[in-house]
DNA sequence: AACGTTGCCTACAACGTTGTAGAAACGATG
DNA sequence: CATCGTTTCTACAACGTTGTAGGCAACGTT
């Protein structure tokens, strides 16, 4: 049922390398020769076998893109502009979920890597720089900070200065207790740090007091983990006025924990988080929050990826900076 | 850099062959034999080349998953699931985005069918059984109503019984002009459709006159198409006391939108949505809905190309139905 | 007329793997 | 000791593709 290119050779009367170049569009060939295996091709609809192709040509057209879990906004939207991004490339994305697992992180950055795929695109939570050491050759594009000193190309928004200026914009609207949701004492926590550094510094800039008592830490970044710090902040008697959490879903567990308290947003507490995902733009309130250029990410990795394929891959590894914008919407507006 | 079964032989001082029988677990092979060639296969860290594999064999270890999109979060949830539900077999997923378009879906149908993958799992909204029809052979099973009458295998949940009980739960709780919004005229919709007689289903069973004008349509299934028909039913003065969103997106859109009218939920109109995504367990109020077992779904599916794959191609298709429950949370409770 | 160039095409080998067939070594059996 | 079956291993071919080398016309140039 399933054709090969002898089938097609045979039928056209030519032989298999002739229909070989017709399918990759070699030039000399005469157009009724061109025309006559075209037909063939249609005819038997013949399909280039793909392992084949690879075995000869060592590419598979296929990359793959490990996230830490799929049903996180932030990583679904950054997957669709992956897919889509790769797509202008002739390739296929293979999607993979590392649970954020290091073991399994590992796995995917040494195992899935041989031979199946071109390329990997990597957004690791728990991987370690010296895990990527010693890799054997796949090139490899790393998303976010976890991973830095250059093993990779990598692609990364400013952080620091994102989170700086989204705490300026509590405080320019007269805030003054501001708590941070999303601390992480765990060496994983790159963005988390990053983020309470930015945060950090607006205050000290401000002339704000640091207070310990109103970052709360969050292991994981869920919508349950930003209601249950929320409501540890609630309950423990420190009484912010605004509330800086490091992503979206925690800024939207916040925003239900706060409703289930009797506080209004933003009158009696204002909220920003940090991705501006589909979700924060319909919650009641909408939500204020950092909006990394997820397209623009997207399309860096997949061209840093394609420099690395077609280029020199012993080149040193480059780094590339994403835009971002403050999304300021009714979870910070003053009535 | 990268080694092959021939250097694994060289260096363990046996055939080639015999390095392919220790990979594989093959039981014929003297125990020192089998320790040389497992310390050769370690010293050169070895890794089977797949493609090589796939072409000799004829099996990949790939299965593709073709959604919509994966933004949408019961896609990216069902995913998630579909990624763990494979991984049990040994699969690796390739994730698929259509677009929900059709050129794109008989794109992914036939082409990517094409030796790279064992087996496709689908949810089309555009497709046709026509489009289907005549595939050579790559085993496929279709995820929900889309395309009827068995071209390939298919699990579904029961739509109809599930829109009835739903809106069953609206009338008990003694609302009588219960919307509904998500309606499709074209033949995309096939859930649309099934939605929509479960819900008349139930009106008519309580004896409640069905009225055009409260039935909206949305030809997406967005938050913003949700927003979009709910401020429609409402700026049209048509008043509901209740409304049934065929899915939850367009019900967090409905909620936003009541929001900006002033109205309550669930006081003045109660809500309810279809699908369970983790936005309506934390969105303000929570919210009700069916809640199909999204595990279950991509369990059932990829056991059911499984069977397909080892099993007889030619059998006859199979349906297999998913559980799903009501999940009755704040926008329908009467406080 | 001899020669090089170009266009078009073919034959062959190779990519790395595994199935098949069968050889060699070994122990058990008559 | 001859025979047989089992275990252990090897040589070879094949999966479908493309790169390389080369052949044969047709053409233009010396």
């Amino acid at each position: 049922m399933r054709h090969r290119l002898k089938d097609v050779a045979e039928r056209a009367g030519v032989s298999v390398k002739t229909v070989s170049n017709v399918v990759n569009g070699y030039v000399h060939v005469r157009p009724d020769t061109r025309a006559r295996v075209e037909e063939a091709i249609a005819e038997l609809n013949y399909r280039p076998n793909l392992s084949a192709r690879h075995l000869r040509k060592g590419r598979t057209g296929v990359i793959a893109l490990a996230v830490p879990e799929l049903d996180i906004p932030y990583f679904a939207e950054l997957a669709r502009y992956v897919v889509t991004a790769a797509a202008a490339y002739g390739w296929t994305v293979l999607i993979d979920q590392t649970g954020g697992r290091r073991e399994q992180e590992r796995v995917v950055a040494s195992g899935i890597t041989d031979h199946l795929i071109d390329g990997l695109i990597f957004s690791p939570l728990a991987l370690t720089a010296e895990d990527l050491a010693g890799l054997d050759g796949t090139p490899m594009v790393l998303l976010g900070e976890r991973v830095e000193h250059g093993p990779a190309d990598r692609v990364v928004i400013d952080n620091v200065t994102a989170a700086r200026e989204i705490t300026a914009h509590l405080i320019q609207l007269g805030h003054r207790r501001i708590a941070a949701i999303g601390s992480q004492r765990t060496d994983e926590g790159a963005s988390a740090r990053l983020r309470l550094a930015g945060y950090t510094d607006a205050l000290r800039a401000a002339g704000l007091d640091y207070d310990e008592t109103l970052v709360a830490p969050a292991s994981a970044w869920h919508r349950a983990d930003g209601a249950a710090a929320m409501q540890g902040l609630l309950t423990s008697g420190v009484r912010p006025d605004a509330v800086f959490c490091f992503n979206d879903t925690l800024a939207l567990g916040a925003l239900r924990a706060l409703h289930e308290a009797g506080l209004r947003v933003p009158e009696d507490v204002a909220v920003v988080g940090f991705d501006d995902i589909e979700d924060g733009r319909f919650s009641i309130p909408t939500l204020s929050t950092v909006a990394p250029d997820k397209e623009r990410i997207a399309q860096l990795a997949v061209e840093l990826l394609a420099n690395r394929l077609d280029g020199d891959r012993t080149a040193p590894a480059k780094e590339m900076s994403a835009p971002y914008r403050l999304e300021l919407r009714e979870s910070t507006q003053t009535p």
